[in-house]
DNA sequence: CCGGCCAAGACGACTAGTCATATTGGAGGG
DNA sequence: CCCTCCAATATGACTAGTCGTCTTGGCCGG
């Protein structure tokens, strides 16, 4: 038992310290100090930096707050708006730092690490996957009359989510998520 | 004149590799080995490796492809669509590598360096600019029937074009331009 | 001679990962 | 039940670099 927990308490440091500052930036030093372990511990449970990495952002796509939403008294399109909104206030509170995740490991790593690349794919992939499905639904509902492939829209406005969040990063003010919001709903879902 | 000479290589050749691997994974002394100047001499015309990506974002900003159309025969949508083509061909010329210099940047050092934000920000509100003042002119033509305010269009255009090229980096296919191109002129544009 | 510019190599900080040693837990025997 | 031994696991000092930056000596020109 004792293994299996100090194992996860590196993963969940892990993915609060890639989050705050970045791959590069985050030493496994900066990691284990953090979580309390001795740092010669990490690889007993990890094989390299890169592996707890993958890891990580598996975990975090499966659980980011973008799961939270289930609250059935919404429509789809409530339910999606719902979705970015929670996640735009995660960047909010953390006074436009941070961008995502997944987009940030995908940016720093992809040109360098295969499995980093395949796993940003794999998630980036499944969320564009879950906003078409979402999608689809609010089209049966009736709630948007775009005629366009929503397959292609779902990638779409999750490559227009991540570089509002980028843009949120650079410019440290609500415009972007604004902007997102707005032609994403007022302009493309209407 | 030699110093200026020397300089000069070295911000060419820093935007190359900058380009290529990103700030972190780039050291000054990658550069300045492309670059065929001794390591020693980066300091006399350089202030810090920071300093130096700054500069090399301004220059990037003001040289890059997407100011070489300048066709006269182009409707102003045709041009923009010209400018995102050709933008488009560098990062497929590369095997999907790269991306997009500005946004790596702001990606990798928005949180962490002023100057570099900074940067970023005027490269980009400059960039989005651009692709308001265009679109009023395909309004004007009767290009574009669409409703939507212009200044908040073209930074949300450019914030998918951030993420379309993130995710090309990813996926390594056409996908994600090709989702860009629709749903940007096919969609929200007409 | 003096001042300014150049650049080689030194400097100190930092990194991912290793490894010799210490610790712990489990199994077997008395 | 207790004790001993052994194997597996844990750990912190260490290794072998890399890094950005600086210092100092040399060279050149006025």
């Amino acid at each position: 038992m004792p293994r299996h927990s100090v194992r996860d308490v590196i993963v969940e440091t892990a993915l609060r310290e890639f989050h705050r500052i970045g791959f590069a930036a985050c030493s496994v030093d900066t990691i284990t100090r953090a979580a309390g372990v001795p740092k010669g511990s990490f690889y007993n449970h990890f094989k390299s930096k890169e592996d707890l990495a993958v890891e990580v952002v598996a975990k975090y796509t499966a659980e980011a707050e973008w799961n939270s939403v289930i609250d059935p008294e919404l429509t789809p399109l409530e339910k999606l708006r719902a979705q970015f909104r929670i996640m735009g206030d995660v960047l909010v509170g953390n006074g436009y730092t941070r961008g995502c995740m997944i987009g940030n490991m995908g940016e720093e790593l992809a040109d360098h690490s295969e499995p980093m690349r395949a796993q940003v794919r794999a998630s980036l992939g499944g969320w564009a996957e879950g906003i078409s499905a979402t999608l689809r639904a609010a089209r049966e509902a009736g709630e948007t009359s775009t005629d366009a492939d929503l397959d292609v829209l779902g990638r779409y406005i999750l490559d227009a989510w991540e570089g509002a969040l980028l843009r949120s990063k650079v410019v440290k003010n609500d415009q972007p998520l604004d902007d997102f919001f707005s032609t994403v709903f007022g302009q493309l879902l209407r």
